[in-house]
DNA sequence: AATACGGGGGT
DNA sequence: ACCCCAGTATT
């Protein structure tokens, strides 16, 4: 028996239950590929619940608008991809008849769909034989096969794709790429990998030779920078002023408030003051700061503190921004806020219940 | 080929 | 702290 049937016969008994597991149409194979890129299985499953409830066909999808699918989409991160699933719905919608492509380079016409999510599509829906070579891929058979390829350059998939694709069949494909990114989830893990239970150590190189520690090769990231960070949270006529962030840039199309990085020789409220104006045009004086928070992005982390701030003068624009808006508290809920600026508006609405001293003393 | 693009979970 | 995660688009 070839390694490939006792990896069917291994995911056959192991496998996770999966929402869209149950049943692969292919919009629902196309939402949950598009979740899980950079994202863990257990992260997308209650996202991936909601969004099929709220979008239950590719014509519901399309028909919303934009805003209504980032905050489905909110907390999920990589605001792209929801852009381009919108935007792909559309297309699929007015171009094809609400029918995807069914080939693997069909699929890679679409928005946001790429070599990985063109041959998860292609192999779980349509039975294509095409291998899927994510970082799962990546590694077990980096260390199955014994590549030293550093599998941070493009290259490593190349190699990985072309040693695959001989080795697929159609009748199998689903399970088989599936297959593989299950073993590389709950058995040939990054670390520690558990190579007494994998169905594929009787024939894996790493394991045979003792070096499952190091491979597969993997060039180091660069540390990120740190930046300070001032919001303003400025309060007119009990509303409060948010900027929705122009599309295609970091956090595209999510609200925010009015805010920035602090400049050498200046406190965090200065800060905050001239970002505000900077950003809105308006007049401003900070109050009082009431939370810090601190949050990692991809590439940089940040200590962001927001400023309670009374409104002064001048009428609100959009100067970096694609719109500003003056709302109630209570409808902060409803717009899209990237994680940061959440956990602030979570502060602005919370009950100030230890900051209240008692009203008499008996 | 290199870089930008979120956020959560594991060690 | 650092690494990793069912990657894609842009340069």
């Amino acid at each position: 028996m070839g390694w490939d049937q006792h990896l069917l016969t291994w995911f056959n008994a192991h496998q996770r239950e999966m929402p869209w597991r149950s049943n692969p149409l292919p919009y629902w194979v196309w939402v949950s590929e598009i979740m899980l890129q950079q994202t863990q299985v257990a992260t997308v499953i209650p996202y991936f619940n909601r969004f099929i409830a709220q979008f239950p066909t590719v014509e519901i999808l399309a028909a919303a608008n934009q805003q209504t699918v980032l905050k489905a989409w909110e907390g999920l991160g990589y605001y792209s991809r929801a852009r381009n699933l919108h935007k792909a719905a559309q297309i699929v919608c007015n171009d094809h008849q609400g029918q995807l492509p069914d080939t693997y380079e069909g699929l890679q016409k679409i928005p946001g769909i790429g070599p990985y999510v063109g041959a998860a599509i292609a192999s779980i829906a349509f039975s294509q034989p095409v291998p899927v070579v994510d970082g799962n891929v990546l590694r077990v058979f980096s260390r199955f096969w014994g590549i030293e390829t550093d599998i941070t350059k493009p290259q490593a998939r190349v190699v990985i794709f072309s040693r695959l694709s001989p080795v697929i069949q159609a009748k199998t494909a689903s399970n088989f790429n599936q297959a593989i990114m299950e073993l590389g989830a709950l058995i040939c893990t990054p670390k520690s990998p558990n190579c007494t239970q994998c169905p594929l150590s009787f024939e894996c190189i790493a394991f045979q030779t003792n070096r499952t520690t190091e491979l597969p090769v993997k060039a180091k990231k660069a540390a990120t920078p740190h930046y300070d960070i001032a919001v303003a949270v400025i309060w007119k006529d009990g509303k409060i002023l948010i900027g929705k962030r122009k599309p295609d840039q970091l956090l595209g199309g999510m609200w925010e408030f009015p805010g920035g990085k602090q400049k050498p020789n200046e406190s965090l409220a200065q800060t905050a003051e001239r970002e505000a104006t900077e950003e809105t045009g308006l007049e401003i004086r900070v109050k009082d700061g009431f939370i810090t928070v601190n949050h990692a992005y991809t590439h940089f982390k940040i200590t962001l503190t927001a400023f309670n701030c009374e409104y002064f003068a001048g009428l609100a624009s959009n100067k970096t921004t694609d719109e500003v808006r003056w709302v109630d508290p209570e409808e902060l809920n409803d717009y899209p806020f990237p994680k940061a600026n959440k956990k602030v508006v979570e502060a602005i609405l919370a009950p100030k219940i230890l900051a209240q001293t008692p009203l008499f003393e008996v």
